[in-house]
RNA sequence: CGGGAUGUGGCUCAGUCUGGUAGAGCGCUGCGUUCGGGACGCAGAGACCGGAGGUUCAAAUCCUCUCAUCCCGACCA
């Protein structure tokens, strides 16, 4: 391809819009256009790379053993209203009408269509398993678009359906998918790591994210020092404590202290003059319209999904001033576990097993108590993991060191089960002939995120350095002809021989100056850069960058071919990438 | 939806407080000089200052409403 007559507008300052690199360079490197807020279009450079990632997920995927189709954009509302996320999934799912005044929506997942669809033709366990997937648009209304490809309202995406006549096929589909992507990332080029994640209100174990590492990552996970181990922040399982139950051990009599205007657990304790960790912190959630109260040690933090799972709801929203107040009958910053009315569950964080003689709010204003106990003053439904893990807690599966990373999150593999079959009425009958529901599982990938989240990872001052499968382009050949037409003519030859070898370049054969070449090159990050100059060309040689080390070598013009494919081999490899 | 901010040539911004009829840099067009890391000179084109209404002799500037975009919170590939 010529650049005489491509179509790659760059910009020489950020976008004013931008805040995150991956968005400013996207879109100073011309890949990418916002419409409007969340919505964007991929100009011709960003289109090739959004197709090369897009290629490499279909081929794992094929490869899985899925089958590729399209379902449509514009779904039905009565689908939703079966699967009954009409009304739960809320203001994210746009909808419209038609002309008939029949309610539609822009699909921002496919659960209920393909069930729809799966469940007209799917009889019996002879034709199980399946697995159908598609790369589409997906349009969703975020409350806050941001961060241009990474957080958009229409955005492209591979989204896969599984469908097994029992738990254990679902199972095998869902490791096959697990397998899939972890292969398709490798590909990529990225640094990546599964997580475990939550699996939401339908529990289990069976839900991973993929994430790949960039410290400009939204989401932070935690993974072990020495095993395969790594959990999302809000998923990470802290581990039960050690040491001995002191839950009814001896404690003396609960009496109240004055603790005038001290809300916070900071204030408490400095009035009191007591570390954070002899605290109990009592926190009101309201859990699906029902009150409870949560317990954990006044320098920990309350993971609201571990309480939402505990539960088993759906919604879990802290409790608001009135009705702390209401619950308590005391103002916010002085609740306590005990006498609270009977109708709402006190849970306790299992680390507070291991000590006793607490401080606590005494549910009176300006009020705390100390010696609690929470055996013998209080009735708690159930000790659990409730808080947050932190960097100083062990791995809860082999007990090493953990460290906190960031991370963006392109790839979700989540087993459904039968949610939607069941809702739906998507069965088949088995091999005694008895009706079932099938399992479901589904597994999504943001393709046109992954773009961005490469750009996040893998970036310096000059602009984006592309891993080169998912480069636009593999080669930028930069001709410094000017004038000299003895070098225009020899940078044509290398150009042919170049796109004889199969292999896509981006030559640069505009009538600019050399800084301008150099500067564009680098900021739209073609992983390799080769320079011919009126220089090297008398010398017969040709200059050879790799954009990511920054590396220079020569080339030499006699026997290219050659010294060009293992050249080429160096800068994949540098990227931690075999070259077949 | 709450809280904050911004809308001025294609892009990035100044001008708004203190009304007097629009500026810079980049980009674009032409000519010339340059030509190995986003060149320089000269000459140009391009804006009813987001929109509507109001105040005033006079509004980019003041007032009201409205729309859009961005940032901070709840959502997620």
């Amino acid at each position: 391809m010529r650049l005489s007559r491509y179509y790659i507008p760059t910009i020489k300052e950020d976008p004013a819009d931008a805040e995150v690199v991956s968005h400013k360079l996207l879109v100073r490197a011309g890949m990418i256009r916002k419409l409007t807020s969340g919505i964007y279009n991929y100009l011709p450079l960003g289109l090739r790379s959004i197709n090369k990632v897009a290629r490499i997920v279909r081929e794992e995927m094929d490869r899985a053993g899925a089958m590729e189709m399209s379902m449509p954009m514009v779904q039905p509302a009565d689908l939703w209203v079966e699967s009954g996320r009409w009304d739960y999934y809320g203001k994210e799912l746009l909808r419209l009408k038609d002309r008939n005044g029949r309610e539609y929506c822009l699909g921002p997942t496919h659960e209920e269509v393909i069930t729809d669809l799966v469940r007209g033709d799917i009889k019996s366990y002879k034709q199980l398993p399946v697995n159908l997937y598609q790369i589409q648009n997906k349009f969703r209304d975020e409350i806050r678009p941001r961060f241009g490809l990474m957080r958009g309202r229409e955005f492209i995406m591979k989204d896969a359906y599984s469908f097994d006549k029992d738990e254990e096929g679902a199972e095998k589909s869902y490791w096959e998918m697990f397998e899939a992507y972890k292969a398709a990332f490798s590909r990529i080029g990225l640094r990546f790591k599964p997580v475990q994640a939550d699996s939401g209100a339908i529990g289990g174990d069976f839900s991973h994210e993929f994430m790949v590492l960039a410290e400009t990552g939204e989401d932070t996970i935690a993974s072990c020092k020495s095993c395969e181990f790594g959990a999302n922040l809000e998923k990470a399982k802290v581990s039960a404590p050690v040491g001995e139950d002191m839950t009814n051990a001896d404690c003396p009599a609960m009496e109240d202290v004055a603790t005038p205007g001290s809300h916070t657990v900071e204030e408490v304790c400095r009035f009191l003059d007591i570390p954070a960790d002899k605290l109990v912190k009592t926190l009101l959630f309201v859990v699906d319209g029902k009150p409870v109260a949560a317990l954990v040690r006044g320098d920990r933090e309350l993971n609201d999904i571990k309480l939402r799972n505990i539960m088993g709801g759906n919604e879990v929203e802290l409790a608001d001033e009135a009705t702390v107040k209401e619950i308590t009958g005391a103002p916010v910053g002085f609740a306590g576990p005990f006498g609270l009315p009977e109708d709402v569950p006190v849970y306790a964080d299992h680390e507070l097993c291991v000590a006793t003689d607490w401080v606590a709010g005494a549910n009176k204003g300006d009020t705390h108590v100390r010696h609690l106990s929470l055996g013998r003053d209080c009735t708690i439904e159930k000790f659990a993991d409730l808080r947050v893990i932190e960097p100083t807690d062990f791995c809860p599966e082999c007990g090493s060191e953990i460290e906190f990373t960031k991370g963006i999150e392109v790839g979700h593999v989540f087993k459904l089960g039968d949610k939607y079959s069941e809702k739906m009425e998507a069965t088949f009958l088995d091999e005694n002939g008895k009706t079932k529901n099938l399992v479901m599982g589904c597994y999504g990938i943001g393709i046109s995120r992954i773009v961005a989240s490469a750009i996040e990872q893998n970036h310096d001052d000059n602009g984006c350095c592309f891993p080169p499968p998912i480069a636009p382009f593999e080669v930028a050949l930069i001709s410094l002809g000017g004038k000299d037409q003895d070098v225009a003519d020899k940078a044509e030859e290398l150009y042919t021989d170049i796109t004889r070898l199969g292999i896509e370049v981006a030559y640069d054969d505009r009538k600019e100056r050399p800084g301008v070449k150099f500067a564009e090159a680098d900021l739209i990050g073609y992983p390799m850069q080769l320079v011919l100059g009126g220089k090297g060309l008398k010398n017969g040689i040709v200059e050879a960058k790799n954009r990511k080390t920054g590396e220079k070598i020569e080339l030499p013009l006699d026997g290219f071919a050659e010294a060009f494919a293992a050249w080429r081999k160096d800068v994949w490899n540098s990227w931690g990438l075999e070259l077949n």
